[in-house]
DNA sequence: GCAAATTAGTTCGTGTACGAACAAAAATAT
DNA sequence: ATATTTTTGTTCGTACACGAACTAATTTGC
């Protein structure tokens, strides 16, 4: 039974950039990114975390697939496994079974750099929410799950 | 009195990437720039819109102002303000105070594309919290802004 | 068994996003 | 008034982010 505001209030809603989800999601997530940087400084980037733990979550997978289970689309993930790989901690190789796949996984360093992170990365989560209490914080997560 | 999730299920808490804020803040912002990016096709970038929307609501304003007030540092503003010029939206003249200055404003043209994307960019945020009831909406955006 | 559709990966072009280094102008501090 | 600091804007380099167009390999539909 939801109203739209022209009938709440009996005008046209005025159009304010700050109060539209896109505007704030941006801020919010500058924010994240921001505080994460703080923390890893030029070592690894969001997305490269992202990455990495991913990996470390399920093990080798396809580029391609990888690339689906952090949202990213083939274009992007292609990029950040290779300045990865740049970096030593990932590595590819065609698959045996299905020719077209790359399997790519940890390297040793990989797995090195996730142990190293996984203290900081937890702190970058939670710095981003420390403005909210703990209950709010499990609101906020469950509903941005929602229309993620 | 917060409790560690350690403390809870006493032993260290598994790194589960789809539950960090970060990495959810990310997605749940693909989505509005996706529904957007439908909305809009290659008329106008969520980005793109900001400026018009913001300088619509201040009027003129400097060029760094301008990205102040849109939470985009110097450089990423100006490459914004550059493509709005080439297609005519905005143009931006020397201040006459301050020698320094650039200030950017809408064109004819620019008013005329911001009333004719309103409905959509309306549109684009309610499609984004559209899975969420009318009360759980004002709580989210509520949040998000405490964490931006 | 083979043609058609799908999937994996690459490349190109465009558009954010930001740090760093820089020049010009303005504000300040003494 | 002049020296210092701050502010404004630019350029460069790096890193996402994605659509479109492409090749190669696999799956499917019949």
């Amino acid at each position: 039974m939801q109203q739209s505001a022209r009938a709440i209030c009996g005008r046209r809603a005025a159009y304010v950039l700050d109060e539209q989800i896109g505007f704030i999601l941006r801020q919010a997530y500058q924010r994240n990114s921001l505080l994460f940087g703080e923390l890893f400084g030029d070592e690894l980037t969001p997305t490269q975390w992202a990455a990495i733990a991913k990996l470390s979550e399920v093990g080798p997978c396809s580029q391609n697939h990888l690339g689906r289970l952090i949202a990213m689309d083939a274009a992007t993930v292609k990029g950040v496994v290779d300045r990865l790989m740049k970096r030593g901690l990932v590595e590819s190789a065609p698959s045996a079974t299905d020719r077209r796949r790359l399997l790519v996984s940890l390297t040793a360093g990989g797995r090195k750099a996730f142990d190293q992170g996984l203290a900081r990365a937890f702190e970058a989560s939670a710095k981003t929410l420390s403005p909210l209490k703990a209950n709010e914080q499990a609101v906020l997560l469950r509903l941005l799950k929602r229309i993620g």
